[in-house]
RNA sequence: GGAGAAAUGGCAGAGCGGUCGAAUGCGGCAGUCUUGAAAACUGUUGUACCGCAAGGUACCGGGGGUUCGAAUCCCUCUUUCUCCGCCA
């Protein structure tokens, strides 16, 4: 969430750049300087308060001991009436705070000045595109779903049996290529200097809302009612959280993390061509690189990621494009967020398969995690994320436009995780 | 799952209901000494909020209660440790 004293230094400019997410910040910018400043002014009655009660105690307390026991009790009648005073006072300081959280939960993250305008993704601004779009014969143009059928790679009915639609079975040579692509990626990570973490797959409230998946995005996540726990959406969820409540030193920066998990996600509402095969997937496996920046340098990490990222594509050989999301299409957190997407030749369409964003210090704010500077000055931290990569329309992507007449070709660099070249 | 013990600052570890934001040790930082380092010595060293400042307020695992006054007493939740049971 965004700083209270930020939003007041920087009114304009919030309301200014909320607009590119279409939206008209005015009224609850304005309600939340008002119960700050409401705030304020009960702190520092309910202050004065106390303190009087606090001299009144250690007053009575030193009657008491030098023997003066009347005059004690007489002043003990005092402390009723403030105290009476200060727990109305308390109980609408808790109030004002809750009301200002509650606004500051409702406001998402002001888009970077670079953000485009625009509504759907249709606005996104492209960036980059390596021009590699294949052309498939038409009697190679199989979409993946077939593919993993006539080979016997993925098993969406079976899983439909086991669990239920979106968690597919991989088998034989499509689990195979599934794992190398996992270890691929984390190794890949490795090399650019993350440190590979294996986290819970389940994480408390506490949690979800230090990553911003609570308040708002409830319905997203499988919850746990028995034990009050959340399976996670991403790896960003509990990653990120290793450094929730967590003060840093200068030299930390930045803080490198990168963790292959299952994400599991409810997609409620979701539809149509869409969902068909590993499209959109209830249970899908991801590896996802996370830093900790000093608040100078995330932009510049940002891109540095995005070149990690490329990488990836480039060394796998597929055709992609990095687009810059416009300030509809943007991450309630994210201050800036790159899509890549890879081309399927077979489905004829892009597909999203990474997203690496900036949050600035939204997400430090609710995490609390912090660095001391040389002055010895507490600011937030910037966090930044992104999957490199997902599975499952990567290996869409890949069977799809790697598909030939004598099977499906796999990319050089993946042999060796693989043992095999070639699925047929 | 059953029985018991515990939770205090970066760490270790004191703390009779008032003099406790909290002894002491270690660590960190700054300085003295030294050609430099070590040692020794001196000082400093939690977080948040309010306030121009002086200063004030809150926090001793979380929440609630008793009391004029709670780190200290009571209730509750969570976590950790020990023993027993079960088990990858």
């Amino acid at each position: 969430m965004l700083q209270t004293n930020f939003i007041k230094e920087n009114k304009v400019l919030v309301i200014e750049r909320l607009k590119k997410r279409n939206i008209d910040a005015t009224p609850i910018v304005e309600n939340i300087i008002q119960l700050d400043d409401d705030r304020k002014k009960t702190q520092q009655t309910l202050d004065s308060l106390l303190s009087e009660s606090n001299q009144l105690a250690k007053k009575i307390g030193d009657l008491f001991k030098a023997g003066k026991a009347e005059e004690a009790n007489a002043l003990k009648a005092q402390t009723t009436e403030l105290k009476e005073k200060s727990n109305t006072l308390k109980e609408q300081q808790n109030n004002i705070t809750d009301q200002l959280n509650q606004l500051l939960y409702q406001l998402p993250n002001i888009p970077n000045e670079l953000v485009p305008n625009g509504k759907t993704d249709s606005d996104n601004e492209l960036i980059f595109e390596n021009n590699k779009k294949v052309e498939l014969a038409q009697s190679n143009k199989k979409p993946h779903w077939e593919l993993a059928k006539t080979f016997d790679l993925i098993d969406f009915e079976l899983g439909v049996k086991i669990t239920g639609a979106g968690f597919p079975i991989y088998k034989g040579k499509g689990a195979k290529l599934q794992r190398a692509l996992i270890n691929f990626f984390l190794n890949e990570a490795d090399k650019n200097g993350y440190q590979e973490i294996i986290p819970p797959l389940m994480v408390n409230e506490a949690s979800g809302y230090g990553t911003g998946q609570l308040p708002d995005k409830e319905g997203q996540m499988y919850y746990v009612t028995e034990d009050d726990l959340y399976l996670i959406p991403t790896a960003e969820v509990p990653i990120t959280n290793i450094y929730r409540d967590v003060i840093l030193k200068e030299e930390d920066f930045p803080i490198k993390n990168a963790g292959y998990t299952p994400c599991f996600r409810r997609e409620a509402g979701s539809y149509g061509k869409d969902v068909r095969g590993l499209n959109r997937l209830h249970q899908f496996d991801k590896v996802e690189i996370v830093q900790i920046q000093h608040p100078e340098k995330s932009y510049e990490t940002l891109e540095t990621m995005v070149e990690q990222i490329k990488q990836l594509l480039n060394q796998l050989d597929l055709p992609y494009r990095v687009v810059r999301l416009c300030g509809g299409d943007l991450g309630f957190t994210s201050a800036m967020t790159y899509d890549f997407e890879v081309y399927s030749a077979a489905q004829e369409k892009w597909l999203e398969v990474s997203s690496v964003s900036n949050f600035e210090a939204f997400q430090a704010n609710r995490l609390k995690c912090r660095y001391k500077d040389k002055d010895g000055k507490t600011n937030l931290v910037h966090t930044l994320n992104g999957s490199a990569l997902a599975l499952p329309r990567i290996m869409a992507a890949l069977i799809e436009n790697n598909q030939t007449e004598n099977g499906i070709k796999i990319p050089e660099v993946l042999v060796p995780f693989t043992g095999f070249n070639i699925i047929n």
